[in-house]
DNA sequence: GTTCCGACGTGAACAACGTTCACGTGTACA
DNA sequence: TGTACACGTGAACGTTGTTCACGTCGGAAC
């Protein structure tokens, strides 16, 4: 990746931050960078494509590696879901940013289908493994995405945590209760 | 409500299911009801207002009251979620505009409120009721955005249906399996 | 040292968007 | 007949993403 991309790419994030997704506009991030507008195309074709760029950057920073994730498979499914929160909680309209992604990332996919394999390993049936990570993923995501959308801090972060672990304790409990 | 006013919103949602949220503009519509886009503000002070009337209009039809939702609690539990799923199908872009509301809409919140009694009513703790109804309709929403965002039909309607029943068991399990 | 090339940026424009406003037009009621 | 009101026009404003012909500058090749 070419130097000045990964500079546009850096003032984008850090923007978003400052003024959230709606603001953060291809002419605003230009001055950021003390440029006009029009320059921002030499490094992305559309500002889809710098979205896209972003959400790849923040879910894997380049350079690292996936967490392993290992343990029993509530464990894994509870790390998941944790984790997926905490990514979004990062930044703001972090989950409203996920879910503007166009080109689902290869890496993703393949995280995705190995945490259901190894359900399937630790003996959930395939069906049933697959219905708990969608189900878990849609908790996350419809969680977070109200919980950003709300003013900054209406309820306290400790609150908000014990309300989402709450639920997915639910949904692992039903996933361990439809186990042979 | 204005006679003119009514038309305005009935047209706006007939063009939502052709066009989508994206394709929704004002001077669409406005050209849509044979009239230039300015005089559609003589109806809706703003593109959001309308918005949230379109989606009163789709949660409560007027002049009609909502279900009784009457039964035990589970079933309760389950017709919210089915019901808020089909009505976010009915229209293109359905989930999607839903989140667009702003005025939280004093007989949602009613009617929410409600049914957490209900479910207290019928036994099972405060919180355990709102962690239950909370984590469904977080499911509910994540689930039915991201099955409206894939291209329509990319599964075939059943075969979402199962996968969605299926998380919504495993939710209703859990909350079961957290009773005294 | 001159030449050339590629990366980078400019500035002005384009189409589309939501929104506003001074101004018309017709209809119904007193 | 006159007046109030509902409704619509047409042109503009500011903002957005995006394009394009044109510059500038540094380093490699001859």
């Amino acid at each position: 990746m070419s130097q000045r991309r990964a500079q546009v790419l850096q003032a984008a994030i850090e923007l978003l931050d400052e003024v959230g997704l709606d603001g953060l506009t291809m002419r605003l991030l230009a001055s950021r960078l003390g440029v006009r507008a029009g320059a921002l195309y030499r490094h992305y074709p559309s500002k889809q494509a710098l979205l896209d760029a972003m959400v790849a950057h923040l879910v894997v920073p380049p350079g690292e590696a996936v967490p392993p994730l290992d343990g029993p498979w509530d464990e894994r499914l509870r790390g998941l879901a944790i984790g997926t929160r905490e990514l979004m909680l990062a930044h703001r309209d972090g989950a409203r940013l996920m879910s503007t992604f166009q080109n689902p990332g290869s890496e993703a996919v393949a995280f995705y289908h190995d945490l259901i394999a190894t359900l399937a390993a630790a003996g959930v049936p395939a069906d049933t493994a697959a219905a708990a990570v969608d189900t878990v993923m849609a908790y996350v995501n419809g969680y977070t995405t109200e919980e950003q959308a709300r003013a900054i801090g209406v309820r306290p972060r400790e609150l908000r945590d014990r309300a989402f672990h709450a639920g997915l304790e639910l949904i692992i409990a039903g996933a361990q209760a439809s186990m042979p």
